[in-house]
DNA sequence: CAGTATCCAGCTAGATACTG
DNA sequence: CAGTATCTAGCTGGATACTG
């Protein structure tokens, strides 16, 4: 009935969400896991890095030194990925200085895109990632099942 | 024409993306991702680890210790969370083994969530990705204008 | 070869309403 | 208080077709 009041409870809410997303825009960690977050993202980067994604393999201290792929090696390496997805990947990781995209205008024109030395770091970062993983994620499996099973 | 062949080169490339696809689940850093890409997770720890989550404050060593909450207390400081989202947060983190949940049945119930020693762990692997994100987010944003402007 | 453009199915997250 | 249940709008990613 009451029409007085301009801010109900409910606005007041909406607008503290909205300045609360607004505030979580901002924050440079949220926008680094934006990106990584990214299932792609990753996937090139250790590409690129010289790593095959394989778990297995390259476990630590070895990793294979950078090297510059085209285009079509890199979605040959990542099978499971859309031109669309990898186009856009390749391009984000670009505008963000992670990797640089040199075009060479041969007859069918070649491109080959290189880590920068700030996405060789994002990568290194990635390292300490799937190292924690490596060392917790079978825990973290075990206290799924044990959830999971109801009682026996 | 020739229905002889079986598989088609496209179907071949259809059994390649599922392997693949199958291979990446499997992957527990990309398990690991999966998880603290979620929005919420990251902040639900960082809640329960004692910080908040503003970036300016307790930049590096300075981390307020593991404390429980109240759901309540965690949906007032994580503003923009509803309730669903926090409710599925919370659950995906208890069977992961990263958080308890202690319900204490008083006259209406009263629930609290406490990091567990795995869910600390994490929480620390996370500051990691945050001290990475100040000293490189910068650079990024700078990149990124770079691209967008055309010409000028 | 290395894309661009378009369309659409599926999932996700939010709003909303209800409950022990 | 601390959820659960339901519905739906919007975004994302994949398939497909076309191009310099």
């Amino acid at each position: 009935m009451a029409e007085v009041a301009t801010t109900s409870a409910a606005q007041k809410r909406v607008l503290d969400k909205m300045e609360y997303n607004a505030f979580l825009a901002q924050c440079p960690s949220r926008q680094l896991l934006e990106r990584i977050s990214d299932k792609w993202v990753v996937l090139v980067l250790c590409a690129l890095g010289g790593e095959t994604s394989d778990p297995g393999a390259a476990t630590d201290g070895a990793a294979g030194t950078a090297k510059a792929m085209r285009y079509s090696e890199i979605a040959r390496l990542l099978a499971g990925v859309s031109q669309k997805m990898l186009t856009q990947t390749l391009r984000a990781l670009e505008r963000d200085g992670m990797i640089t995209r040199t075009v060479t205008p041969t007859v069918p024109v070649s491109v080959s895109y290189e880590l920068t030395d700030l996405g060789l770091s994002l990568h290194e970062m990635t390292r300490g990632l799937r190292s924690w993983a490596q060392d917790h994620m079978q825990q973290v499996l075990a206290h799924r099942s044990a959830y999971d099973e109801p009682s026996v």
